[in-house]
RNA sequence: GCCGCUGUGGCGGAAUUGGCAGACGCAGAGGACUUAAAAUCCUCCGGUAGCAAUACUGUAUCGGUUCAAGUCCGAUCAGCGGCACCA
């Protein structure tokens, strides 16, 4: 057995590819399409990890597979270049952001082209390039023009020492992650885009799409939508304290009412309240904490009671205590509840630490126990008209009785929230936009686009917190496009989410100037037919690029609602020792090592043999060998004996190979439509060791074996094509299946007694069922003597049991 | 606390979706080749009992449905990931 030359060959056909534009694909009308797309990179320091080839390879099999089907295949890439990362190495150490952002691309490439991966390099793209940013730019002011993108006071993480705004990554337990300072909530002014006005679209259109099960749910789990009703409290201060409720059913037993810390109402009734200062301590301590932290379960609830304003309850006129709770959120619903503690568990806990009445409303449960959510079974109770409903009758009854009365209205709330798109950084699109006295925030005219990023001194942050944009008299002065006064430019950036929330089109035409790309190509190729990426996106990325464009498919610029018809997700590599790959746990695998031991197509075959694509898998050095082996033993294949038919037909396998083949071309075919890579390796394993076990082989089976292997292990497969005559693999088509010659002649039957095996029987395929049922009786012979047969299952071609008493 | 996912040999993992549990690979043991080693090839490889054929047992735990359960249902335990107490 020899070991193969896999450098030299991989550097071979890589530059071969590279030099005849191998998978260049240009728009072919009458071919049909297949838009294959992977989530392009952040291009770190750390170059490529050795799990970026896990998703890369995978779509790389489809790709191929597809192409050797006849398709016209787009599999881009790109780099999703703005990011903190980049920002943070550049201020440490003093070099420009798109310098070290140059450095990183040019190592990612060189890894990635190391790999083989059939991607389209011309048609590379990379968001913090002006011609690429231009259009990102665009498309906020489109947003901006639409009304949706909009100003807002917005709590922050406010470094106390540091004095810059961080992200919720850069903070740890608190505090800061660079001097470990405390961190606070502070309010600052930002650009928010109206993402919730595509709340219901963003779920009703989910049916459209071929998304997992999983990841729909998320999806919809994350954007929350509620039914439910708002109702208007009147305040002994005599305003209106409007809340909202999932349960006005159980408004009869509200006993007290919730706010938020921030209310405005805790400010209007200052005068009032006689414990003021009380709540502004209150206040003050909660602003030091995360939502998360506010909403944790586990934690002991926390409170202060108002004292000198109560609420009445409009059903039945009592007078009830008012509280202020952080477990109540200014930003869901109206940040007020009525609580209900019988029938809310978070309320019911408040109740009990401050003593307040439960009231029953709803029968069922002891409320002396614990709150009786169920709302399927109770009958209403102790609530006056509602006596003796249903809760869901009586939740249409009050609701009804509420609007009438104009006491309240139904209402419908999402979770999902108003997508933060201000950033106070450097490296990131700047914000188009100038702030004029006299006509407000005005769009700059679309000819001025890109708006360029400009030169400055320091990437840090200014002290005030604003970006360092904001130092520079010469960005910010400007004129306004509207009036001609003297204008301030926005100083803000885009987050990092923006460029990636419709990159997917920029590939479809990369170098359009006048578009960001032509209404001809956009519906040659879009949607994309199948794309890859991290459960992480699910909620984020995922729902971003699907609101903007469906926003894009309102004003016409594309054709559909949902910008991918199919979504899959795959699974970490985690380190040998199972834990996430971390340069603190030091079981960081450099993937350039790897090619290096072992070769590009023993590096992607492991990685799509290691397990279930989408599921963790651990890397593995005596796995690579293993797979290593297996290519070793391809490559050995030519030296085995050629019983050469002269035929390069489907039905010139050996007769004792035949139905083998045909069952392996099957099974790849199949496993790799459905993400099962594992399976389809270990197929081929197990027809090279039968090709082995016959001691030679044709050119047929030669030529089948390595069209079935390529998209998997694409080098050693076209230099071996290549050797045998066969031509240029690329430019060949896949092997067909016959389903008839799938089939065995013969088939084990397995038969059983009460459930257990005991016996086995060879039978012709598809053999009557009475004959089975002979045969198996004749098998078992006397051991069913003086049994009486209750009853007796045949399943055709698999197993006979017999139950005897 | 809530939501989602996962529990199968020494290890990574298979199992046509209810039909012989452990495919394929790794590791291990024995043998062949070799002066020797590596590489390669062949055989064995869940547990218990047995020389063996074989029998019993076995898919986190407990229970259920079924002729038949790794797979379906209920409860429990453990691990991983996410989180915004969503009223």
């Amino acid at each position: 057995m020899k070991e193969y030359n896999y450098t030299s060959i991989e550097k071979k056909w890589q530059d071969y590819w590279e030099k005849n534009e191998t998978f260049k694909v240009v728009e072919n009308f009458d071919k049909e399409k297949f838009y294959v797309l992977v989530e392009f990179p952040y291009p770190s320091g750390q170059g490529l990890h050795i799990g970026h080839p896990r998703p890369y390879t995978a779509m790389d099999i489809l790709a191929r597979k597809r192409r050797l089907e006849g398709y016209n295949v787009l599999y881009p890439f790109g780099w999703d270049a703005f990011g903190l990362p980049t920002e943070n190495f550049a201020i440490k150490n003093k070099i420009h952001p798109a310098k070290v952002t140059a450095d990183n691309v040019k190592n990612f490439t060189r890894q990635a082209k190391a790999i083989g991966f059939s991607f389209d390099w011309s048609r590379e793209i990379n968001t913090t390039d002006p011609e690429y940013y231009k259009w990102t730019q665009w498309i906020f002011l489109q947003l901006f023009k639409k009304g949706l993108a909009y100003k807002k006071e917005m709590a922050v993480n406010w470094c106390t020492d540091c004095k810059v705004v961080l992200a919720n990554e850069e903070v740890v337990d608190g505090s800061c992650e660079r001097c470990h300072s405390e961190v606070v909530r502070r309010v600052k002014s930002q650009w928010m885009l109206k993402i919730t006005e595509y709340a219901q679209r963003l779920i009703d259109d989910l049916t459209e799409v071929d998304y997992p099960e999983r990841v729909k749910t998320s999806q919809i789990n994350w954007i929350g939508r509620s039914t439910g009703a708002e109702v208007d409290f009147t305040s002994t201060a005599g305003d209106i304290l409007r809340i909202f409720t999932t349960r006005p059913d159980t408004l009869f037993g509200a006993t007290y009412m919730v706010i938020s810390p921030e209310h405005p109402y805790i400010d209007a009734w200052k005068e009032r309240l006689s414990n003021y200062s009380e709540i502004l301590e209150y206040k003050t301590a909660s602003a030091k904490k995360s939502d998360f932290e506010r909403t944790e379960m586990v934690k002991e609830k926390t409170g202060v009671k108002l004292d000198g304003v109560c609420a009445v309850n409009p059903v039945n006129n009592t007078e009830i205590p008012i509280f202020v709770s952080d477990y109540v959120l200014m930003s869901y619903g109206t940040g007020a509840i009525m609580a209900v503690p019988g029938h809310d568990t978070r309320d019911w806990e408040f109740a009990k630490k401050f003593n307040l009445p439960i009231i029953e409303v709803v029968s069922g449960g002891d409320i002396e126990k614990e709150a009786f959510t169920d709302c399927d079974s109770g009958i209403m109770v102790n609530s006056g008209f509602l006596d003796g409903m249903s809760v869901d009758d009586a939740k249409v009854k009050i609701t009804e009785y509420l609007s009438k009365q104009k006491l309240g209205e139904p209402k419908i709330n999402y979770k999902l929230r108003d997508w933060v798109f201000s950033r106070q950084r450097y490296w990131g699109e700047p914000i188009p936009l100038v702030h004029c006295e006299k006509c407000g925030w005005v769009a700059i005219p679309e000819s001025q686009l890109p708006l360029m990023l400009p030169e400055v001194e320091t990437y840090m942050p200014t002290d005030t917190g604003e970006s360092p944009l904001a130092a520079l008299d010469d960005f910010i002065n400007t004129t306004c496009p509207e009036c001609g006064g003297a204008a301030k430019r926005e100083t803000d950036t885009m987050p990092q989410w923006a460029g990636s929330s419709w990159y997917f089109l920029r590939y479809c035409d990369p170098y359009n100037k006048t578009a960001l790309a032509s209404k001809e190509k956009l519906d040659y190729w879009m949607n994309v037919d199948w794309y890859n990426g991290g459960m992480e996106h699910t909620t984020l990325h995922l729902l971003y690029s699907r609101f903007w464009h469906k926003f894009l498919y309102d004003i016409g610029i594309v054709s559909s609602k949902e910008p991918y018809n199919k979504r899959t997700s795959h699974g970490m590599i985690l380190g040998e020792d199972m834990q996430k790959m971390s340069k603190s746990r030091g079981n960081v695998i450099n993937p350039d090592e790897i090619i290096r031991d072992y070769g590009a197509d023993a590096l992607r075959l492991y990685e799509m043999f290691v397990g279930d694509f989408e599921k963790v898998a651990p890397w593995s050095m005596t796995g690579i060998k293993g797979c290593k082996r297996f290519l070793d033993r391809v490559w050995n294949l030519c030296r085995l004996t050629t019983v050469d038919n002269g035929q390069l037909t489907v039905d010139s396998y050996r007769k004792e190979l035949c139905s083998s083949f045909h069952k392996t071309i099957k099974k790849v075919t199949y496993d790799i439509e459905h993400l099962k890579f594992n399976t389809a390796i270990a197929s081929l394993m197990s027809l090279i060791n039968e090709i082995y076990a016959t001691g030679a082989i044709n050119n047929a089976e030669l030529r089948s074996f390595l069209l079935l292997l390529n998209p998997f292990a694409p080098h050693i497969t076209e230099e071996m094509f290549e050797a045998a005559g066969f031509g240029i693999l690329n430019e060949q088509s896949l092997p067909k299946y016959d389903e008839a010659l799938c089939k065995d002649d013969e088939v084990e039957i397995v038969v059983q007694v009460c459930g257990k095996v005991r016996a086995k029987l060879v039978v012709p395929t598809g053999c009557d069922k009475t004959e089975v049922l002979t045969r198996a009786k004749e098998a078992l012979g006397a051991a069913l003597d003086s049994k009486t047969i209750v009853k007796e299952i045949v399943v055709p071609d698999k197993l006979v049991n017999i139950v005897v008493r």
